[in-house]
Order: C-alpha cells, then structure tokens, then sequence
DNA sequence: TCTGTATGTTAGTTTAATCTAACTATAGTT
DNA sequence: AACTATAGTTAGATTAAACTAACATACAGA
C-alpha cells in the first residue's frame, strides 16, 4: 500500500473536513492543517497519484474508496485515543491534537 | 530546549543501555537501533553540541543532567504506555515498540 | 475594462534523518 | 612487523515534507 504518517493525516482531514463542508477544497486543508497551499498541492498530487483521491475540475476533493478505507480506519483511531485521554483527564482539545499524532502508530 | 523526536529517542537508548551494559558505546546504540553506526556518529556530535552527553576518549557515553532529564521522562512515559497496551491485549513486544514511537508526544 | 482577490500550480530551497563509502585509529594476533 | 577486527568519523547522496516566490486562472466589482 506504501502510504506514511503524512498522507494519513490528509486523507483523515479530507474526511473530517467533509463533514463539516459541503466540499473540500485544497484551501480548506491547509487552513485546517496550518500548512501553505503549495504544499497541499503537492500532496494532493500524490494522493491522486496513489488513486485515494478524486479532484473535479472546480478543485473539489473526493476519497476514493481506498483513500475512504485509509481514512476511515485512521479516524476511528483518533475518536477512540481522544476519548480515553479525556478519560485520563486530559483536556479535550489537548487530547484530540494528541490522538492525532498517536493515531498513526 | 529544542529537542526533536529523534534525539530524544537516542538520549532514551543510552539510559535504557546504561542499565544492561556497564558503558554505553555509539556502536551499542546503533545496535539496539538498528541504524548505521554513521548515522549514531552523527546524532551524538549533535547531542554533544547540546549538551546533552559527555562522551569520554575511550568513546564511552554518559548522559549529562539535561540529557538524563529528559531521558526519564521518555522512559516513564514508556513504561506507562508499554503497561497499558499490554493491558488492552497489546503483544507485550509489539507494545513496547508502539510505546517507543507514541511516547515522544 | 481594469483591478483585486481567491485558488491552485510549479520550480527551486531548506531541513532533518537516514544511508553508503571511504577513511583513521587502536588493539589483538599470527 | 604485518594483518585483521572493532570503533569512530567524515563527506556526500538520498528522501520526505515542509517552505518561498512566482506565475496562471477565474471571477467579482468599481
């Protein structure tokens, strides 16, 4: 499959991001992520590439099914680690920035 | 402080060797890490710089007070997380793996 | 129409951490 | 003395993921 901690963590906010927006567009993921648009671009580049991804001509994100797969696991991962950390008592915010560093492992 | 993943990971070998060996080498380390002993040579000159070893000319490696500091709280964090996977059913050498890699969190 | 804003891309740079290859130095062995 | 193994270093290559800067496009408003 050869997909690394990077592409996980855009392909699990393209699925978050969409529930939330009526679609996601490259934008919409570097404002998320903080990161500069060139280097979305890049990586949706790759994504497309390895086929977890669709973009229509207007620039709207899709998953795949493959990239739904991938995303999907890695967001259960994260719901699941958030919960048990705010358990802990770790503060809830804190906690999900947390899970989304531990989730890849 | 300035401290990354990767070193933190090399300050956690040396306290964990420092327990087993009686003096801890770079050839220990790259070893245990599984990395070339150039890459090892490379890291302790950086840990050096930082202050966070002292190596002697036999090239025999101590952890300084910083360099112990934050070598412990790796080490803690490994031990809590290596316990708790292990009690979610985790194979206990699978677990301690994750730990090593969600730890640095 | 001209202008400005938003979006996306491309080219080239930077940084970090690994690697390989080649070298030095030391110590033990024949 | 010469050979060999062990340890460490250095230089240069590679890779990944970010970055900046410059450019292309398209659309909205004065």
């Amino acid at each position: 499959m050869n997909i690394n901690e990077s592409a996980e963590n855009y392909l699990e906010t393209i699925l978050i991001l969409s529930k939330s927006h009526p679609v996601v567009r490259s934008v919409d993921i570097a404002e998320e992520l903080g990161f500069k648009k060139s280097s979305v671009s890049v990586a949706m580049k790759n994504l497309r590439e390895k086929n977890h991804i669709t973009v229509t001509k207007e620039g709207f994100i899709y998953l795949t099914e493959s990239g739904k797969a991938i995303a999907d696991m890695i967001y259960e991962r994260h719901e699941l680690l958030t919960a048990w950390l705010v358990r802990l008592g770790v503060d809830p915010q804190i906690a999900s920035e947390d899970a989304c560093r531990i989730e890849h492992v």
